[in-house]
DNA sequence: GGGGGCGTGCTAAAAAAACAGCATCTACCG
DNA sequence: CGGTAGATGCTGTTTTTTTAGCACGCCCCC
């Protein structure tokens, strides 16, 4: 079995993954870029090919350079750090995370999103009910 | 500046800091006992000497044993984790968030947390507006 | 009052991670 | 053609992490 990104990751193996999860794909040019303390060029590709031989990575030549993917669903690792964050800082409830999400940032959320979210709840009370 | 409990952790600190988090408080026999594949008691509390060292816990003495707690208020490191799975995952979409907490688990929320989260986004629309 | 259980501090060693350098290959361009 | 730029594979070294072991102190109770 594959692990997901957490728990089981060295530090910057974890960076690199983040790294590869927010761009989708990535070369290690993009992903040397985006790390903090960037080390060596060399270091990053020792590292992704460790990623590789450990599972959590797959490359694909894209003219003269690899490029890395995640192989594990980008939807598989989403709903596992979902439920990672809700454990360690919600006592797993999906709620008060919603609440957090909600009253954080709610400039941020537009009147469409507003209301794609209010749907999603009515739907849930008719479920529910 | 104290980091968070990502980024620049060990896999073992952060796993010890996740811990912590989610428990409030804890001795080291607490965390032994939820890390996976447990190490020694000498070796976690190592380790806890060293998160100690780096600012990321402090202790009190309770009876006889020591008892760790984060330095870093709760608030701030769910929001930083928050911020971060928004980041890695979402593209930072809160709503996107939102959406995936909502139809993951419905059956988990109950109705009150459907009505306040109702009135939390009915109360943001009014401020958007 | 002494032995066991349970806690701590400290230190050293083993294992893993992080890193950089070099050799090589290939494509392109003057 | 050659040489330069940019890519990879590989390997060795340094640093950090992870771990266990040992000595010491305190409390309890047999």
């Amino acid at each position: 079995m594959i692990e997901t990104h957490h728990g089981e990751l060295s530090r910057r193996e974890r960076q690199i993954m983040d790294i590869v999860y927010q761009l989708g794909s990535a070369s290690a040019a993009d992903i040397q870029a985006r790390l903090p303390r960037p080390p060596s060029y060399s270091a990053v590709r020792a590292m992704l090919r460790v990623l590789e031989e450990k599972g959590h990575l797959e490359h694909r030549q894209d003219g003269p350079r690899y490029v890395y993917e995640a192989t594990l669903p980008v939807e598989t690792a989403r709903r596992s750090a979902v439920d990672r964050l809700l454990r360690t800082f919600f006592d797993n409830s999906a709620g008060d995370a919603v609440a957090t999400l909600l009253d954080s940032a709610p400039s941020k959320l537009s009147r469409e999103e507003l209301d794609r979210l209010a749907n999603i709840i009515e739907q849930a009370k008719q479920e529910g009910h």
